[in-house]
DNA sequence: GCCAACGTTGGC
DNA sequence: GCCAACGTTGGC
C-alpha cells in the first residue's frame, strides 16, 4: 500500500523549482527523530506533498515522489556540513534519508491560509497547533484534496 | 524581528 | 529521571 506524506522545505534553501530542475535529490539534513522515523517509513512509490515553510507565503508547492527508501544520510559525518553531528558514528549512523523525485509542480502555490480553512484537511497534521515536523503522513483524501486545490483555480 | 511551541542538553 | 536553560521552527 502506497503512503502519502508531506515534506516541509524552506524554498529559501530547496524549493520545488530546485527539485525540478535536479530531477531528484536525497532529502538529507532532517535532524529529529520523528521525522527520520518517517522518512524510514517511506517506500519507493509513495508520493508526498512539497511544501515551502518559511517563505511569503508558506504553502504547499508541488508534488514528489519516493524514488529510493532511506539510506544512511552523508552529511551527518562531514564536519563542513551544517548538518554534522559529532555522535554520530560509521558504525552507528542516527540520520538516515530517502531519495526523492520530482513528480509536479502545481499551477498555483495554495497557501497555507487556504489549506486552513478547508474543511476535508482539518485534521492534517500540518496545520494542528505546535506541529513543527518537518516530515509527516497524510491520511485519508488529504492528499488528493491539496492536488486538487493545487490543479485547479482558486474558488 | 517577535514569540509561542517544541525538542534537546546537561547538571544534579 | 527531573527540569531549567537553551536552541530551533516557522507563522506572522
Amino acid at each position: 500500500m502506497k503512503k502519502k506524506w508531506l515534506l516541509k522545505s524552506e524554498p529559501d534553501t530547496f524549493s520545488i523549482d530546485d527539485l525540478q530542475n535536479k530531477g531528484s535529490s536525497l532529502w538529507d539534513g532532517v535532524r529529529n527523530y520523528q521525522a527520520r522515523n518517517f522518512l524510514m517509513e517511506m517506500k519507493p512509490g509513495d508520493e508526498a506533498i512539497f511544501y515551502h515553510s518559511n517563505a511569503n507565503p508558506p504553502g504547499a508547492a508541488g508534488v514528489a515522489i519516493i524514488l529510493d527508501s532511506a539510506k544512511v544520510d552523508p552529511t551527518q559525518f562531514n564536519p563542513e556540513s551544517e548538518y554534522f553531528d559529532s555522535k554520530a558514528t560509521i558504525e552507528k549512523p542516527r540520520w538516515f534519508c530517502p531519495e526523492v523525485g520530482f513528480k509536479k509542480k502545481f499551477s498555483r502555490l495554495v497557501p497555507l491560509g487556504e489549506l486552513r480553512e478547508h474543511e476535508k484537511l482539518r485534521n492534517m497534521t500540518l496545520l494542528q497547533k505546535g506541529s513543527r515536523l518537518s516530515v509527516t503522513p497524510l491520511v485519508g483524501d488529504e492528499f488528493a484534496t491539496i492536488v486538487d486545490l493545487g490543479s485547479s483555480k482558486k474558488n
